[in-house]
DNA sequence: CCTATGGTTTAGTGGGTCCTAAATTTGTGG
DNA sequence: CCACAAATTTAGGACCCACTAAACCATAGG
């Protein structure tokens, strides 16, 4: 009967690979993962957090400090990028060969995510000529667990008159996708930004030979590439925020978990 | 928040659609499910099964006489189908797009088939054409529920000398799919009976120039369909007339599962 | 310094699915 | 007709994962 080799891991179970990737994506955001964070990110109670984070530490997967935080650790994180990866693949599969908007393929692939082999996640990868980002421009991890883990300037940042390339976009949000894709702003597109009204008023943008007015909430969710080479946006790949990388976890606990009240003055 | 309408029914969850399978296919080979069978079936333990019976039952999906057996309601029977639709529309596209050998594809359709949405599905199906039949010759239930249930003789029924064609073959075994594929005998092969050693003894076929000798074991596994117009099989899809040998009658009564509501009056 | 205020954790539960061991029922061979 | 074997169900747990309510820490404001 098919017993799993005591050498192979056992199967993560579908929450678990949730939490983990949940987990990773705050600590690219954050440069931590807290509770509460993680409750809301997953739409569980935050006293359901703690017990599952409770049973990843005894297992390996994160590094706990009660009233801290949580950091992944070298295994956590391994699990949290196959998952990534499989939903990314699955994503861009479902776009590109089965005629998927790209508003339609997140909650698609967050189920098939849990159900997919590495050979299934390999064939569809060769089937597209292993891309390296996703539909909404999110890069693929590796079948190894490597992952490009440059951040980007936002929509929001650029100066009037410059010229960016749109990088990326969240997934998550199918409304904001539709209308984006309405106006061109996919990944890939050249962007000028035209003019911004003062007081994070409306910022006008020029997509080809369209001129659209967006907000500064929408323009803040947009990741960019600046296309006029005054900074090459050097080699930060390596550093998000985070200054140490393990164990004391000092920057934890980043009060806010707020609605997007992330703003460390700029 | 996405609360789900009132008017659409829960999901079902991946045990419950997989004990729902499980009963639908131990009716359409043995006529009744019992207990142990779907034990067997789903590896789990008999005690378990009857856990899980008794709620299914509470839910509608079928009805229980304890000690008897278990037949599924209309409700069961359209959830059973809706799963085996993706099992056989997943195993197809698996084999036809992305190259799966037939073998291989049972353990994937297996766990995709409870994330796959019902749009996927669709898509993966216009893709191939709305395929009748999976890699298997199994049939595939259409979107609302309709299914060949035409039930076939096996190899080991041929007179010597008869000329049929594979029909279809259990996906559930990948070495046994390893053979027939090495002998060419998949679905929609024409074959002939040579001759058959006595006492249950091995039976030669010819397919296309080979001429392989296979086991009475095997023979009965492989489902067929008589070539020689004796009886012209087609325009027959309402009632096969049961040449029997394959499943006793499909009314229910057989052994088990007598209609309900009848009390062990005594 | 010391207390409000949150975020976090503990306590206690519930639903779903599985298990083993111990009844219980059924059908049958003696 | 009865007793026994096999099939089935009940009893009693276990684990996973969620919840609410209540207690607990950490820290910023006073």
């Amino acid at each position: 009967m098919t017993a799993r080799p005591a050498d192979s891991p056992p199967p993560l179970t579908e929450p678990v690979e949730d939490y983990l990737k949940a987990i990773y994506e705050l600590e690219m955001r954050h440069g931590a993962a807290a509770t509460s964070d993680v409750a809301s990110a997953l739409d569980v109670a935050p006293a359901s957090v703690t017990g599952m984070i409770r049973r990843l530490a005894s297992q390996g997967f994160l590094d706990h400090v009660p009233y801290k935080g949580v950091q992944l650790t070298a295994l956590g994180r391994q699990a949290a990028l196959r998952t990534i990866r499989r939903h990314r693949i699955l994503e861009t599969y479902l776009t590109r060969v089965l005629g998927y908007p790209w508003d339609r393929v997140h909650d698609e692939a967050e189920r098939l995510e849990h159900a997919a082999s590495d050979d299934l996640i390999a064939r569809m990868a060769a089937a597209l000529g292993n891309p390296t980002a996703d539909p909404h421009g999110a890069p693929i991890p590796t079948a190894d667990g490597h992952v490009d883990e440059r951040t980007h300037r936002t929509l929001a940042d650029l100066e009037v008159g410059e010229c960016a390339r749109m990088v990326r976009v969240s997934d998550k949000d199918p409304s904001l996708l539709r209308y984006l894709a309405e106006i061109s702003l996919q990944p890939g597109a050249e962007i000028t930004l035209v003019a911004r009204a003062p007081f994070d008023g409306p910022i006008t943008l020029r997509i080809g030979t369209d001129e659209p007015l967006v907000g500064p909430n929408l323009a803040a969710q947009v990741l960019v590439e600046s296309m006029t080479s005054s900074m090459p946006a050097s080699a930060s790949a390596r550093r998000p925020a985070a200054p140490s990388s393990q164990a004391p976890a000092a920057t934890v606990a980043s009060a806010g978990a707020r609605p997007r009240s992330r703003k460390p003055s700029r």
